[in-house]
DNA sequence: GTTATCATTGTTACCGGTAACATTATTACA
DNA sequence: TGTAATAATGTTACCGGTAACAATGATAAC
């Protein structure tokens, strides 16, 4: 029990009840073993003994390293940024190498807010969750030098490393398979307002797939905000002859809304995939102990993180004889083909 | 376009500028205003064109305030903690301050080391998502000084601050209302090794509701890790006559599970509720739109967030008026009956 | 025994801000 | 007009570490 105001035993204090000079503290708090043991030892038992905590404000302004990486995600109610934000963390944290989490709520204009104040902590790299910046933001990170890391979706123009898949291709190729099964007035269901967010590519893939194979990409539904919900699926599954009365299929943003749709479209009555297809996208949980389990789109959300945590890593840490690495990384994503969907007669 | 090495904009260089000294510079950046409206302006402008951004590592070094609050939550992947983080975070923004995220894993142990690395940032506040620390993490917590807030439970023994609700109380509630239903031999689904998790006060709960009524509390059935799955509700569902044969009703640690083996029982041709009644616990989304919907226990997150950020604030912001937060704060929590459960004749 | 080499420890300066107090300019008021 | 009060700015010291280099002592090689 100390002073009564803060904790004040600094590494000076300690080094004075060791009889040594700070910086052999200093250096024996860390393994680099430019101590003798004996010294080392007797300071971590006072260490231990007189409950330091070093004060790494102090130790990265010397040294000129925060130990942060900045993390932006839309939202933290999802289980892909979730999962990233995981697997990021967990292949970082071995390192010392510590995430700085920002929500954006999809908005750029938060994004920008966000940057800025991160910027403020002086992170080793910022990881960014898609594409479609604000100018201002662009020039910070810039201005900045602070490697940049851009998931999920590859960027026509990357500002630095990129880590994901097309969102475009990648709803083309479901949209393609919808259309092989037979499917022909296929309905995207997406949210109003998804410029910046991976649905407007998704949007696009499926247009182009559409028109490629001669059938109309008109029957689009837009709906709520994002991130789209079980509750928004639902209302438009509710709704869905209001919208457009001949169609057969509906390709969705995302596992969510697909859900929905299915538990309205069964409520009225409407059978799945006999009358009417339902494709998602995510490959959520609940899709494959839903009745019927979801075609969608499966991709490794962890894999995402732990491809960026490594390469942060072999960018950032000193002493890393392995190469940089690369600047773009594909990440696998494959077609789940599930009860949702069948082969049209 | 500066020097080619790291961004060397500092304070001293907008000063110099500026032709003021490096503390005038500091004092327009704050909203103090203790500078005049004209040299604000100039340095502001200044600071605009020259792309300053300031040091927070050397500001909270000087001022002995680093704007951390250190947040640790089991797990990230759960609308509950995701939620209140969100909340936590919005509410917290405008006064600068910024969370620090650990995830714990469920593992004390864990829990233990992250605590130790976050104190080394000096956080203004310290989250932990439930009761039950190792001895050691309940040291280094008191040592620090760092004021602690402990959520969803009601500790015993509380550290510092608690904001939540007792899990043993609310289970106990929703087990007397399914006894209150006419359900008899209820079987409690939880997960192996849940003691640091909040499975172990609703299990608890549980028996004391059962046994107050005269009734067995022996139908426990344990499987797989926290958090657990829709997956795991429904190995669980599929196998449930091998647990115990006579099960007439189900409560489920949370909905997620409840989902799974809904899904299970479903596939088997066992109807829900009329064969076997399903509770969950923490009215997730999908809970909802299920068939049928799932009777469970409803808390905002976002409040827990919402109050634990509000108390944070008026406990460490300084010139704050008002008094210091209250010790213990309940939050609101109620059954909702839905159709997963029914009267039995 | 002398000198080169290496292991260990110490010294000094500095990282980039802010607190606290000092100083100067301006205004208010008797 | 003189003096007190107030506003605006400057000075100095320090927050708690680490980099870079210097110094010391021990061991090895000749």
């Amino acid at each position: 029990m100390q002073n009564s105001k803060k904790n004040p035993v600094t590494m000076e204090d300690v080094a004075q009840a060791a009889g040594v000079s700070r910086m052999t503290v200093s250096r024996a708090l860390r393994k680099d073993g430019l101590v003798s043991d004996k010294t080392r030892d007797r300071i971590l038992k006072l260490v231990e003994k007189m409950n330091y905590v070093p004060d790494q404000a102090a130790g990265s302004l010397s040294s000129q390293r925060s130990g942060f990486i900045a993390t932006l995600v839309p939202s933290i109610n999802n289980v892909h940024y979730a999962e990233m934000i995981q697997a990021l963390t967990e292949t970082l944290e071995s390192t010392g190498l510590q995430i700085l989490l920002g929500y954006t709520e999809y908005s750029s204009q938060r994004e920008e807010a966000l940057v800025e104040s991160l910027l403020t902590r002086r992170p080793e790299a910022i990881v960014l969750p898609y594409d479609g910046h604000t100018r201002r933001t662009i020039k910070l990170l810039k201005q900045s030098q602070v490697p940049v890391f851009q998931l999920w979706e590859m960027p026509d123009k990357p500002i630095g490393y990129s880590i994901g898949f097309s969102n475009h291709d990648v709803a083309y190729n479901m949209t393609q398979e919808l259309i092989a099964l037979g499917y022909k007035n296929i309905a995207f269901l997406c949210e109003t307002n998804d410029e910046w967010t991976r649905g407007a590519a998704r949007r696009s893939g499926f247009k182009a797939a559409m028109e490629n194979a001669g059938l109309s990409a008109h029957r689009l539904i837009r709906f709520g905000t994002p991130p789209m919900s079980i509750k928004d699926g639902h209302f438009v599954g509710k709704n869905l002859k209001q919208y457009y009365d001949d169609i057969d299929c509906v390709f969705c943003v995302s596992d969510a809304p697909a859900f929905g749709v299915i538990a309205a479209l069964k409520q009225q009555g409407v059978s799945v995939p006999e009358d009417i297809g339902i494709a998602g996208f995510g490959d959520f949980e609940v899709s494959r102990y839903s009745v019927p389990d979801i075609s969608t789109v499966k991709f490794s959300a962890r894999e995402v993180g732990r491809v960026t945590a490594e390469s942060i890593v072999s960018l950032i840490e000193p002493g890393n004889k392995s190469r940089k690495p690369v600047k773009r990384y594909q990440i696998e994503v494959e077609n789940c083909m599930r009860g949702s969907t069948s082969r049209r007669r």
